[in-house]
DNA sequence: CGACAACTCAAACAGTCGTTTTAAACGTAC
DNA sequence: GTACGTTTAAAACGACTGTTTGAGTTGTCG
């Protein structure tokens, strides 16, 4: 089994400091605002920066959104691949079992990473995801399936491994409602924070995953849905 | 017990028809593009009024999207506040236990019947909703907390007592966990859609329930989560 | 009929948007 | 020194934004 990490198919643009000055600043107002809220002009007073220089270095505001996410997520997806790859070298090995919590971990880890790093956006590009998840970014969209899209066959196939008793079908709202939670808990969208009701703390990574990872692991490994819930 | 639901607490306001045709076109431009990328000259064109009718009607752009929210809103969460009164009323009865899929039903059922009738806006609205939720609208925010927090504070009550071997803050975590695993299924915010690569058609409700509640009811009812999970 | 309200309409308002242009400063090579 | 590509600066571009204006239409009641 190859490795899916090749060292040059996701190649790191390198920024100037005006340019990374700029992306750093992005990121905050478009997270914070959205970004048909956010103009040019917030984005370059705050960083400091003159107007001009946004379309200079990148080419145009979109392009500027798609180059703040793609700096964030690139290492991020490598970060997923990796612990898939360890996984089933473990498993071809002998040495680990393949079982759902497993393959769940393969996704907390890179993102419980991921949001403790301040350096790599923290839990602010987390969130700035859960905004292209909800707005729709029709190009931004085209990039993920084209050069990310085997991501996801990859947990797929092996969350169908750890679950072999269920069918296809249910493997696959398996994984669409399991990393619905995951995904959702890292950004903090807290549905009952809106209601001023919450008593939880979402905030705090490790808080996150104690709690979010039973939670998961239980749903994933539920019995087969036979009969309409309903009845 | 006395019941939640007072006859006069949230009148229902009536539109006229160039009104709700103003309602009805900013519902869905505002899903699709979102708030702000949403022009009051595309509502006015898409119903078919004059651009002035929005001002007229409604006191400005905000305004508008308020009442496109609490239109839909209100009445659905008098539904779930109905569940819950039937819900206790069975229960003290002796007619129904306390479990946790009773609870999980009383969030359910009202998004199901709101998914399918498309005369209360259907999924539609479900979408809009999760809009509001990652965008961060400071006045719906307060309006939601004022006038229905005390439906996040029933849904707590009744888990708790479906969950008395959990402590309060895990029953926080559960309900937390299960109501965003729910509100975004119905939503249908798929992010492995995003990827290309879901197997799933999310958007045929009963199909969605029957897939989520058992996924979230073995969540709500895990073991309580001891140690933390990444060792 | 006239009077009054509800409502619609086209036009204009002041402001902001993303983008472009023009000129100036910069460091480096000849 | 001059010349050059790179980067910054300020100003202007046309298009679009939410909102307001004032005249016009409609329908209803007396």
């Amino acid at each position: 089994m190859k490795s899916s990490v090749s060292s040059d198919a996701h190649p790191e643009p390198k920024y100037s400091e005006t340019a990374t000055r700029i992306l750093d600043a992005a990121e905050g107002l478009f997270v914070e605002l959205g970004l048909e809220a956010t103009s040019l002009r917030q984005i370059t007073q705050q960083a400091g920066v003159n107007l001009a220089a946004v379309n200079y270095h990148f080419r145009s505001k979109d392009a500027l959104f798609e180059a703040v996410f793609a700096r964030r997520f690139a290492p991020w997806a490598r970060e997923c691949l990796r612990e898939l790859d360890a996984l089933e070298a473990s498993v071809a090995s002998g040495k680990a079992a393949l079982d759902v919590e497993a393959v769940v971990m393969c996704y907390v880890r890179p993102a419980l990473a991921l949001s403790k790093d301040p350096s790599r956006g923290g839990a602010v590009f987390v969130r700035l995801f859960s905004r292209v998840l909800v707005e729709n970014h029709r190009q931004l969209r085209e990039t993920l399936s084209r050069e990310w899209g085997h991501l996801v066959t990859r947990y797929t196939a092996a969350l169908g491994r750890a679950l072999p008793r269920l069918s296809s079908e249910e493997v696959a709202w398996r994984l669409h409602l399991g990393f619905s939670v995951m995904f959702h808990a890292f950004a903090g969208n807290d549905i009952l924070k809106l209601f001023g009701r919450s008593a939880v703390s979402a905030r705090d990574p490790d808080l996150i995953v104690k709690h979010m990872v039973p939670f998961v692991v239980a749903g994933m490994s539920a019995a087969p849905s036979g009969k309409p819930a309903a009845g």
